[in-house]
DNA sequence: CGAATAGTTGAGGACTATCAAAAGTGGTGG
DNA sequence: CCACCACTTTTGATAGTCCTCAACTATTCG
């Protein structure tokens, strides 16, 4: 149930077996979302974190006018987020996907973790610390990056993130998220993401089928977009 | 010297005496950099963490076509950031904006320090755990507020920041930063941030003397611009 | 005082948004 | 199994925000 979680652990600190044992020991209740249902809502006070379990989950943010934005895209395996555990309430809104298993872990459990498991503290911080290199990322794709690129980053960002999990590979992946969600991760509209696509498909970039996204030439998807993966610092575990 | 980094940290989670006295004791090279010097460079192996004692500072990082992307901007007593400890590679790059003295503080130091004094690691997490929640809100800023709400809302958000820091108030703040570097933080340009800023002025929502900023009204600012502080988190000290 | 940097302004163009409608897709119930 | 409904994708036409290029003015600092 919770190896995923453990196996990215370990990408990011190396763990004794005991850490990777109390990991999984960790007590959760198991729930599951239909997608489009809430897990956390923005202004919640928060009492647990959420692990991914299976499908897909976002977070989003909205501003006073509205206007929403998708902040970060999460796969199997990723903590939704450790926030929970220690800040008091939700600066953001978090979002089935697609159909979710999630586990639900009560913020004393987690507490009780890493102050008895300092090694799987450290594992966490790190985690946390990646998930802001990619919120910079993110910044800068949105800020500077034209609408082409953008998509194309996304695009990249995820497929390399699925193949890091053992969920797929850069050749093509399952990408159920809607052209509006799309634009409300890169801070376009729905009907620019749509021609945006089209263009990226038209130059054999990617080829779309229904939901399912191929990318015949990751390298030059890669180099059009300027996706560098430094950012998701994959070389971690000392 | 150190201080202000412990006030901020208090304000993170309940500290006792003796961790704001190993917080103290943290040995520390200072170092001044005049404004425009490079602190970090994306890609450099990182071995220490940067504390910024006076002055102020930013991260930035480019695209592949060479655009530039502010993604944070830093007042005394912020961490530069922690990643330096525990992460391989820098990300990102690290500028002073004006004339800066900063503490660095050897990996080693920081791991012992929080191997040694729990309490003090989990006040620097969260101190990464708030930086995300800035960045989210980042993202955001730069994907979904037109011109006008986003330069106010970073206007906002310095002015709150600051006066928590105990540096300033939202009444008005010397803000150093060049039109250019507030377009590379907000992802538009030097010439639109010029016309932008004259707007507000014209709407009379800030005054600008050189490079000083005046708040003449600060909710008729802090509600256009859309500002929430909520995702400052400023209530952790729980 | 002069050079360099930063701020301001104008004109024109590009990228992206808005509005609106048609076409496609998927699920539900009769 | 088809009709129907809701949602998503696609397309066209038009508008607007923001960008580019360029020149001019103001400020800063040695």
């Amino acid at each position: 149930m919770l190896e995923r979680m453990v196996r990215k652990f370990r990408r990011r600190a190396s763990l004794e077996e005991s850490d990777c044992q109390a990991l999984l020991e960790l007590p959760f209740r198991k729930r599951v979302a239909e997608a489009g249902r809430y897990l956390v809502r923005e202004g919640d006070q928060l009492e647990e974190s959420i692990l991914l379990l299976s499908g897909l989950a976002y977070r989003h943010k909205m501003t006073a006018d509205g206007a929403r934005q998708i902040v970060s895209i999460h796969i199997p395996g990723d903590f939704l987020d450790l926030e929970g555990a220690l800040l008091k309430v939700a600066d953001h809104s978090i979002q089935a996907l697609t159909r979710a298993e999630v586990a639900t872990i009560a913020r004393e459990h987690v507490i009780a973790l890493i102050d008895s498991h300092p090694r799987v503290g450290r594992a966490m911080w790190i985690d946390t610390l990646v998930d802001g290199s990619i919120f910079r990322e993110w910044v800068m794709n949105v800020g500077r990056r034209p609408a082409k690129q953008r998509s194309g980053h996304l695009l990249c960002e995820f497929a390399r993130r699925l193949e890091i999990a053992g969920l797929g590979d850069t050749s093509g992946y399952e990408f159920p998220m809607s052209q509006e969600q799309l634009a409300d991760a890169t801070g376009l509209t729905s009907v620019h993401v749509n021609r945006t696509l089209k263009v990226l498909e038209l130059e054999g970039l990617i080829v779309r089928n229904k939901r399912f996204i191929t990318i015949p030439d990751w390298e030059r998807l890669r180099d059009m977009a300027g996706f560098n993966e430094l950012y998701l610092h994959l070389d971690q575990a000392a």
